[in-house]
DNA sequence: CTTGACCTTCCCATGATGGGAAGCCCCATA
DNA sequence: TATGGGGCTTCCCATCATGGGAAGGTCAAG
């Protein structure tokens, strides 16, 4: 098998095979005479694993960290649950940052009367000295999906 | 007022101010004879609404816009809204994404005994075949925040 | 005049991903 | 058998917003 079809087959791409390869998280594939990699079903299913892991929001540490309770089969499940339910805290996190921007941007727009007028409470609030956004000390915004 | 006031009277760093002037977000700062960069009140105003735009999850380049929104006197409210309400449609979409992993989680932790024996459902499902995961051809999860 | 806190520019790193160039390899078809 | 197109290799660069740090100049207080 070689890469492009194991990223076809695991819905990673062949991009990031290399890179997870190049960084460590996967070991070093087989190589043909040629120097292709070569992959088995087995590879395909640990890409498969980290597309999963990655699809759950899991960042490439935690999904390490995943891999070697995964390849540890004396692992107890309690490790795993924690690493799951640290997960779960983080994206709850997030969302309530997110959802406290969707109710400030809506209440902001809904006072904009949303013409031709220049008028506007949107741009008055983010200019002004006193604001009803709240202040987030070192909170940066997530940058993207 | 050097960088260092300015970045303490608006909330944006130093390194963001520089980096903000770089890239054209903002006009260049004055200099004092000696090279400092000198900002006055009016530019302070002009940080703290840019960390406001953060603040609400605004992209740089959509930052970019709403200055030259507040900047345009002739503007029409119509305009600012529609930017905020993009913004609200695209934190929304991320939420359920989010909110989607959640879910998941839960219920593979749910299902999770959380003891010291190895067997675990979350694990067996990452590795599985087939999985409880929705499929999400070409998305990729959010990197932090 | 020294000291320490500030400022300057420049380079590097992050995390996960894509884009693209230059060059080699493999297979099928003409 | 030759050729062409697609796949593979490595390497470098870009993203987005942010921080870290080095090397060197400046300012103000003691």
């Amino acid at each position: 098998m070689n890469i492009g079809e194991a990223a076809a087959a695991s819905g990673v791409s062949a991009k990031m095979i290399r890179y997870y390869e190049d960084t460590g998280l996967i070991p070093p594939a087989g190589r043909s005479a040629s120097g292709y990699r070569t992959y088995s079903p087995r590879d395909v299913q640990l890409l498969r694993f980290i597309r999963r892991a990655r699809d759950l929001g899991f960042g490439m540490e935690k999904i390490a960290e995943l891999l070697a309770l995964w390849r540890d089969r004396s692992r107890a499940s309690a490790d795993v649950k924690h690493l799951a339910l640290d997960q779960v805290q983080g994206l709850k996190a997030r969302i309530l940052e997110m959802e406290a921007m969707v109710a400030t941007l809506q209440t902001l727009a809904d006072a904009c009367a949303g013409d031709h007028h220049p008028d506007c409470p949107i741009l008055a609030d983010l200019g002004a000295d006193a604001s009803i956004i709240p202040a987030q000390p070192g909170k940066r915004p997530f940058t993207h999906l």
